[in-house]
DNA sequence: ATCATTTCCCCCTCTTTGGGTTAGTGCAGG
DNA sequence: CCTGCACTAACCCAAAGAGGGGGAAATGAT
C-alpha cells in the first residue's frame, strides 16, 4: 500500500464521539490517512503544521476561537490545505462567512459517511463539495428578482450607481446626456420610494433587483 | 409502475445525437419520464407548457435564442419547474449569468450519466447540483483576499462607501468624526493608487478586498 | 395608434468630494 | 525603550455632484 500517496486528513471538532467517529471512518478507508485530530483551534495550532494535512474537516462551533475565525488563521499556517466545513447549521450567514473566509466546501453533519469521504477526494481535485441544500442557498444568492419594477435602462443605471460612479460619468459611458441619467434616477427613486443613492442601492439589493 | 409519480423531464438541446442520447438514458430509468425534447427555445415555447415538465435540461448554446436568454422566459412559462444547465462550457461569466437568470443547477456535459439522473432528482428535492469545478468557481467568488493592504477600519469604511453612503452618514453610523472618515478615505485612495470613489470600489472588488 | 420607455431640457439649493498637511493617542514587535 | 502602525481628529480650499421641481419630445413594441 502506497501510504505516501494517501490523502492526509485532519479533523478539528470538539465533540470526542464525532471526532473519533470520523477519524475511524476515514482512517479505515483505503487512500486516506488521519494526519491529526484536535478538539479546538488552539489545540490544532500547535501541531497541525507538523502533521501537514492535505484536507481539514473543520467544525464551526468550537470552544474558544470559532471555526470561522480559525479559517483564515489555518489558511495562513497551511496555504495549500483545503478546508471543508462540517456542521449541523445551515444558516445563510454562517455559510457565506465560511466560504468568504476560505472554506473549500460546506457539508452538514447528516451527510452520509461515503459522501464525506468523496468530498475529501473532491477538494483535492479542485472541486467544491456542498450539501444539496447548501448548494441551493448558494445558487439562490446569485438569482435576480425577475419581477423588478425597474426598466432595463433603470436597472443598468442603478448598477452603475452602485459602483460609485457619478451621474456625469454614467452619462458619458452610456453615451447619453446627464439630464437623461437624472431623469432615470428620479424614476428609480420614485419606484423604489427612496430619496437617496444609498437607500436605492439598499432597496434594490434587498429585493435582488441588482 | 406508478407513471404519475415519475419525474417529468424535458430536454432543450440542438444536437440531435446528444438530445436523443439523454432522452434514451432518462426515459429508460425507473422513476423518470421524458415530457418532451426540443431542438430550440422557439420550438419548446410552443409545446412545453402542455408537456408540463418538472425539470428541464437546458443547453446554453442554442441556435436563435440562447439558453441564458431562454431561462427567464422558461421560468415565466413554468414558474415551478427546475432548470438545469447542461453545457460544455465552464466560463465564469456563463455560469454566473445562468445562475443569476434562474438556473437551479449547472452541469458540464462530461458529467457521468448516473450523476445527471441524480441531479434531476436533487433539484426536485431542493438541491442545487453543480459539477465539481463549477462548484469551486462559485465558492471562489465568495472568497475574500486575505492579503489586503487595507486595515480593518479602512475595509469597513470602503464597504460602507460601496453601499452608496455619504462620508457624513458613515461617520455618524461608526460614531467617528467626518474628518476621521476623510482621513481613512485618503489613506485608502493612496494605498489603492486611485483618486475617486468609483475607482476605489472597482480596485477593491477586483482584488476581493471587499 | 397607444402606452411604456428612453431621451432631453430648464430651474433651484445644499452637500459632497478630493486634495494638502499636521498631529495626538494607544498598542504591539523588535 | 523606541519605532511603526492603526485610528483618531483638525484645518485649509475649489470644484463637482446630488437631490428635487417642472415639462416635453422621440423611440419602440405590439
Amino acid at each position: 500500500m502506497q501510504r505516501d500517496l494517501d490523502i492526509r486528513v485532519a479533523i478539528i471538532e470538539d465533540d470526542e464521539t464525532i471526532r473519533e467517529g470520523y477519524a475511524f471512518l476515514i482512517g479505515n478507508t483505503t487512500g486516506y490517512k488521519i494526519a491529526g485530530t484536535y478538539a479546538s483551534f488552539e489545540d490544532a495550532a500547535k501541531k497541525i503544521v507538523q502533521d501537514d494535512p492535505d484536507v481539514i474537516l473543520l467544525d464551526v462551533e468550537l470552544p474558544g476561537i470559532s471555526g470561522i475565525e480559525a479559517l483564515p488563521k489555518l489558511k495562513k499556517l497551511l496555504p495549500d490545505t483545503h478546508i471543508i466545513i462540517l456542521t449541523v447549521y445551515e444558516q445563510e450567514m454562517l455559510i457565506f462567512r465560511s466560504l468568504g473566509n476560505g472554506a473549500a466546501g460546506y457539508l452538514t453533519k447528516n451527510t452520509q459517511p461515503e459522501k464525506i469521504v468523496a468530498a475529501i477526494k473532491e477538494v483535492t481535485e479542485g472541486g467544491g463539495p456542498m450539501s444539496a441544500h447548501v448548494a441551493r442557498m448558494v445558487i439562490s444568492s446569485f438569482k435576480r428578482n425577475e419581477s423588478t419594477p425597474l426598466t432595463r435602462r433603470e436597472t443598468e443605471i442603478l448598477e452603475q450607481i452602485a459602483t460609485g460612479k457619478s451621474r456625469k460619468r454614467i452619462a458619458d459611458e452610456l453615451f447619453i446626456d446627464l439630464e437623461t441619467v437624472k431623469s432615470h434616477i428620479k424614476n428609480i427613486y420614485y419606484k423604489l420610494d427612496v430619496h437617496s443613492k444609498a437607500d436605492a442601492i439598499k432597496a434594490a439589493k434587498d429585493n435582488k433587483f441588482i
